[in-house]
DNA sequence: AGAAAAAAGTATGAACACTTACCGATGACA
DNA sequence: TGTCATCGGTAAGTGTTCATACTTTTTTCT
């Protein structure tokens, strides 16, 4: 067997985010799927920023999942098509697209809750509930400074 | 100024490592290209890869960067188009396309290097010295523990 | 040697993520 | 009030990432 190839980057934390990211996303899909759902990461964000801001539009949405309005969008599209969130034009702004849960979407979201929750701790495996704490701690801090 | 949207899932690890991962990105791309580069990230991990692992086919780099072989070939494809390595089927195994860097693949990556070092602190913004290095120590250890 | 399993690469399709550019609507302000 | 900048949304294009399925080649096992 050869040895284990060694890169000089990945040590940098560009490249260990990177990795956690995806980490992160294989965890959830799988989990989720075995759950019985078929939502990705973001489209759970999504729901539950929505569901903690009922009549958002999307821009309003895209602040609050830190995506862009062209991303938001498209997730809006698939949200909207599995009868989650419905999209109707502000009676305020015209421009505008008043999102609103579904039944449906309070249902999904409701039961998925529990899962998300319980896979969070797969997603950094081998660290130490103390590391796990501090992790969090310091990602937090990271991004509440980003602009 | 309406208040800042919040968000239940904002304090999850699966996000927090989201947000960090889209920071990371964004202060890679405006950086380098500021610097007068064109290199995506996972470009540039896979150029340095390549320099520490010469010869090594898609499968190799594939591993060297976490990165399945579908996606590594997409990125070796962009990477060969750019003049920056070569693929040439192996004289050993006939599946295999042993890569190359070029004299222009090595030359950007030294001359990138310097610069994709100097901007890993920013993509952390708001750490100090000490908490930068536990984040880096805890990724590291993280990232390890993945199968 | 012959059959079965595994590996390297590619193709395709879905989703995400960003940029740029555009259209229509709104708001500011002169 | 009219103009102009800004904002919400969409469209198009590029790139990343994965799953799945397929071909070709190599290896393994009987």
């Amino acid at each position: 067997m050869p040895d284990k190839i060694k890169t000089r980057s990945a040590r940098l934390p560009g490249h260990l985010i990177r990795r956690l990211h995806q980490q992160s996303t294989k965890v959830f899909t799988d989990r989720v799927k075995d759950a019985g759902f078929d939502l990705t990461p973001i489209q759970f964000v999504a729901l539950d920023a929505l569901s903690e801001n009922e009549g958002i539009d999307q821009a309003g949405l895209a602040e609050a999942i830190a995506k862009d309005r062209a991303t938001t969008g498209a997730v809006a599209d698939r949200l909207e098509q599995k009868g989650l969130m419905s999209r109707d034009v502000s009676p305020r702004d015209r421009r505008a697209r008043t999102l609103t849960l579904t039944p449906q979407g309070r249902h999904i979201l409701a039961a998925m809750t529990p899962v998300v929750s319980a896979l969070q701790a797969d997603i950094l495996p081998g660290l130490t509930d103390e590391e796990y704490r501090q992790f969090v701690t310091l990602a937090e801090k990271a991004t509440r400074a980003q602009q």
